[in-house]
DNA sequence: TATTCATATGTAAAATTATTCATATAAACT
DNA sequence: AGTTTATATGAATAATTTTACATATGAATA
């Protein structure tokens, strides 16, 4: 593309577009996980979610460490927190429904 | 979904992850402008961008104007440069060498 | 070093999202 | 009212992303 493109900012939020990885990021701001565990409680295939934890660690949304036979992993809270914040206060701005949004025509 | 999803999050997301729309919100960053001139900047087709303008509207990430003919489209600076500002942030803490990102092992 | 437990990876199929092209709508001006 | 200019929309196709399943890797321990 010939665009003024900003690869990071691409990057950046297609890593958190998506459902699965939401929920994990959800998960693992109560506390860390392995890989199993996040699967187990949200009722999803092992393998589906070591997937999706490969572009958050690419992203750095995520950090792993190595515990035993376990491989824990932990939230980068300073970045989510942060954007959950902006997310929330935008949510409450414009879309005070409970989640429907409002558009205001012109 | 059976998922603790955040709909919210998921929508707020995804309609960032495009190349087009980002690249459309760093126009609008310049200036208010009209469809036509977005795709004429970006070498895009009116109709492609027009796609792409619609859920950033939904989103509230733009807010559009009639003016005469046109239909002048302006962006939310509230949420978009606090969202930019984070990204920045992270980018310069994780991906120091001009985008490229940094994975420490564990 | 064989076994077990935990996680990652390759790949095909399924699902979702984007783009294109044709056409519809809508406002302004003659 | 008809024409022009600007934008939106529908729908088929293309492109991308996600998931599932099989299997590989890797660390710990018997």
């Amino acid at each position: 593309m010939k665009k003024p493109l900003n690869q990071t900012c691409y990057k950046f939020f297609s890593c958190l577009s998506n459902p699965t990885r939401i929920a994990t990021i959800e998960m693992l701001l109560e506390k860390p996980m392995s890989v199993n565990e996040i699967a187990f409680k949200l009722g999803e295939e092992q393998s589906m979610i070591s997937h999706n934890l490969k572009p958050l660690i690419e992203c750095n949304f995520i950090t792993s460490n190595r515990e035993g036979k376990k491989r824990v992993y932990s939230i980068n809270k300073e970045t989510i927190n942060n954007l959950l914040k902006i997310v929330k206060n935008h949510a409450e701005k414009y879309c005070p429904k409970s989640g429907k949004c409002i558009i205001k025509e012109n």
